[in-house]
DNA sequence: TGGCGAATTGGTAAAATGACCAAGGATCGA
DNA sequence: TCGATCCTTGGTCATTTTACCAATTCGCCA
């Protein structure tokens, strides 16, 4: 592995990084039905404020959200869609390591 | 978001964390060419056996890959080839964060 | 214009991650 | 059986991540 290659993987890795996060997770599936405001998505995550702002700056950084100010409120929306596709495929793994799981037991 | 929930987002990012390291992603990318041994990857890694070993065992423990020890050596094998669809989408969202790059500067 | 809600930023402490070295188990050929 | 190779595991230390609190900024309206 050379360094542009080592290059090339750690820009994608920066990326999955952002996702690899449970509360991000759930805010990128919010997000996909949608665009919220902060408060209404720190409301859901039930945590505080600033640690949600903080994982949606993450999210931002890694150009998977997108944010726009409109009065008092910042409201942040999916920039990249195919990034759902990620739990289709996260999906299938938890599946087939589920049925080894009950094939082992069995 | 509710313990049922919770559970589920960290299941999920159980298998996105286990993804999220450019080593993991370059032994991911390795590995979709066909199966390889620890001896090979450790060779093209670039990095001691015994980290590579660990990240080759975060995978598995993730049901991303599985390994099968044949004589003296113990050889990897990607197990959910849907993992590479990621890469397809990661380098969208890269490719789309460069165009809003040149964008700014045009 | 004073104060309130929305949001971000800085600081800090706890927890998780990652790299290497050292040691140990397994296999194979001499 | 001895030694070499392949691989994993345990330990340590440095770095990163994360959550919350406190302080600050910004916009709004009473």
């Amino acid at each position: 592995m050379n360094t542009k290659e080592r290059a090339r993987y750690e820009a994608r890795a920066r990326i999955i990084k952002a996702l690899a996060h449970p509360t991000r997770l759930f805010l990128v599936d919010e997000l996909s039905r949608g665009e919220r405001c902060v408060c209404e998505l720190t409301e859901m995550v039930g945590a505080d404020m600033s640690t949600v702002s903080k994982h949606l700056a993450v999210l931002k950084a890694a150009g998977i959200v997108a944010d726009e100010k409109r009065g008092s409120q910042v409201f942040y929306a999916i920039r990249c869609p195919c990034v759902l596709k990620f739990f289709e495929c996260v999906e299938t793994v938890l599946k087939t390591s589920a049925r080894e799981q009950a094939a082992l037991v069995r």
